[in-house]
DNA sequence: GACATCACTGCAACCCCTTGCATTAATTGT
DNA sequence: ACAATTAATGCAAGGGGTTGCAGTGATGTC
């Protein structure tokens, strides 16, 4: 139904190769045939088919972005700013939603295959195997995860956990729960690679309970065994969870930070209104959305760029976190007063 | 580099044409040929093209979906309802976010247009001329809008503010405002549309502020304009905004409910861990999403199905909204003591 | 044993567009 | 005035697939 380059050749009386370079390279074509063309295609309601285009040039000039879970408010902020950059290099992002499910993911990669010049893989729960098997069908660059030799961009959470703990340990904590993510999180598994390695010295006892949906509910389950483990602080994957095991404490009776410390990871927004406040270890999202943009861009140039992006992670304390309970400390300590204490990673 | 159709065809000695039966309709191929072409396929890492395979069937299996902005949390369940929705059917989603840009918002629909079956065009900020238009280009289901004879799934906000400007009146209000969305959106000319017909009753006073960027910054901004104009009550276009609104009048020393009443529209899950939890006219996002794919599918179909879905809203009582201050009551009024209160729309 | 039927497979046109090359006409240089 | 450019356009071969039609051999029917 909609006009092809055909209609537009025919009603202007070109050959098609005429419209396709008054579209594709104006400059080839001479200005009077060129408006005429154009004439003809605006009333013919002419727009190129980009699938159809895409199919010789091998360019689509989109981008697709692949999440675990949209309505995780981590990636809002990196999706945006993914936006902003690729818009700036003229390019669209699809995004997809995996569910949190690595079969889905495999689908959805195949499925933008062919409709994107490059797929950014974000928190991938698949096999590295897997994820590299689909690199040689399209372009990948993965935030979150390290795999063979594509292109990634990943936050060192691993030191934003040690910061975290070593928070925690600072105000007295000796028992302490890493709370972790979804199976395959390759964040989740640095996570717990860090909290042990930091465990090992031996200022305090970890228990890591998991693997946990990294939601709200998730967090909210986990609340039951924290109480009865009788952890004193608690370090969650990410803020979803932390907020979520808040409530699940809150409605266990025990309060936060009094009873149990609470510290997550992301800072996402909502982190700034729960009451309390959260700790959190701050992840640079929106960077690691440009970054994995341009690295995706870069790699089409010219082959074996940066193979990685390291990008540092900080610690915000707020209120959910105190001094370890069983002490004879004063109370609950308060830190940020007006604004946030930012203790930055070296 | 990837093996294209021919590769295969040649490294099993059949013809392109057998091979491309052996994935799209393995049965019209002998069993032993079939084998065969698939171990070659497997060993040269083959997948069908299926930018090129839609090219000819003019199917491509995905739907796109737009939305003004994807870090508004009233668009994830809408878009995750959307997704399992479709999957059921075996399509695939991609999200694209215009940034309450109508110009992005025309590109995107553009950029998709023939790399899916159809668009969802959820709340859109262009005007209805162009919406037609480009549905001349793409089949084309349109959410929170009316335009033409396309199909389109509503929701009966209208019905919604009646009911949260009635709550308010009985409330004993009489000097309401009405936090407008942004230029461009219909969802907030119906809202004010139906606020000022209930105006009209004179059992009230409505003052319109607007238009507003709908994020937690637009309700922000217009807090000072509530407090110097004297308002006792306020009907946001949506959560985000009431919720920053909640904030801007905490910053200026005025009490929610006690000094002003604040209710908002959508009922996202933030609305319920605010303090107070926000009252709220609920939408019905995921049945949207379920109801947009179902049109959009059905359309392929037959033509002619429902040209309109329309979707009932509730009002649902929490705790920002009380009697209006400077009378004889007796303090605040809390509703929704354990669960919430809901109202339904008749 | 002649003929219709059937299961496979190949042929070639086509989907919509791009692009290297050839062709033609107009312009420039000397 | 004639060769050499240059500009504008047409031609046709793709890009990676699908699909109606025809051809092949084998089987079934009477």
């Amino acid at each position: 139904m909609p006009a092809t380059i055909r209609d537009v050749a025919k009603a202007s009386g070109v050959h098609i190769s005429t419209v396709s370079r008054t579209f594709s390279a104006p400059h080839l074509v001479n200005v009077e045939t060129r408006t005429r063309v154009q004439a003809c295609a605006e009333q013919l309601g002419y727009r190129p088919n980009r699938a159809a285009r895409a199919l010789i040039t091998g360019r689509t000039f989109n981008i697709g972005l692949i999440v675990a879970d949209i309505a995780n408010p981590f990636f809002p902020p990196l999706i945006k700013a993914a936006e902003s950059q690729a818009r700036r290099h003229d390019h669209h992002i699809f995004v997809a939603d995996t569910n949190e499910d690595a079969v889905v993911e495999e689908d959805l990669v195949r499925a933008l295959a062919k409709q994107v010049d490059g797929v950014l893989l974000c928190s991938p729960r698949m096999s590295n195997s897997l994820i590299e098997q689909l690199s040689r069908e399209v372009p990948l660059v993965v935030v979150n995860r390290q795999v063979g030799g594509i292109p990634a961009v990943v936050m060192d959470v691993a030191h934003g956990a040690r910061l975290a703990l070593e928070h925690l340990t600072g105000l007295g904590h000796s028992s302490i729960a890493l709370v972790t993510g979804p199976r395959g999180s390759w964040t989740s598994r640095e996570i717990r690679r860090s909290a042990q390695t930091v465990a090992r010295t031996g200022s305090f006892e970890l228990t890591v309970i998991g693997p946990n949906q990294p939601t709200e509910d998730g967090g909210l389950a986990v609340a039951e065994q924290v109480r009865r483990g009788g952890m004193t602080a608690v370090l969650a994957y990410n803020d979803l969870m932390a907020i979520g095991l808040m409530e699940g404490l809150h409605s266990l009776g025990l309060r936060v930070p009094e009873d149990v410390s609470v510290v997550g990871i992301d800072d996402i927004t909502l982190s700034r209104l729960t009451r309390p406040k959260l700790t959190t270890v701050a992840t640079p999202t929106a960077a690691a959305g440009r970054a994995a943009v341009d690295m995706l861009l870069a790699h089409g140039d010219d082959r074996r760029t940066t193979a990685q992006v390291n990008l540092r992670t900080e610690l915000v304390i707020r209120d959910s976190t105190g001094p370890a309970a069983r002490r004879q400390s004063p109370g609950p300590q308060r830190h940020a007063d007006p604004g946030d204490v930012v203790a930055t990673a070296p």
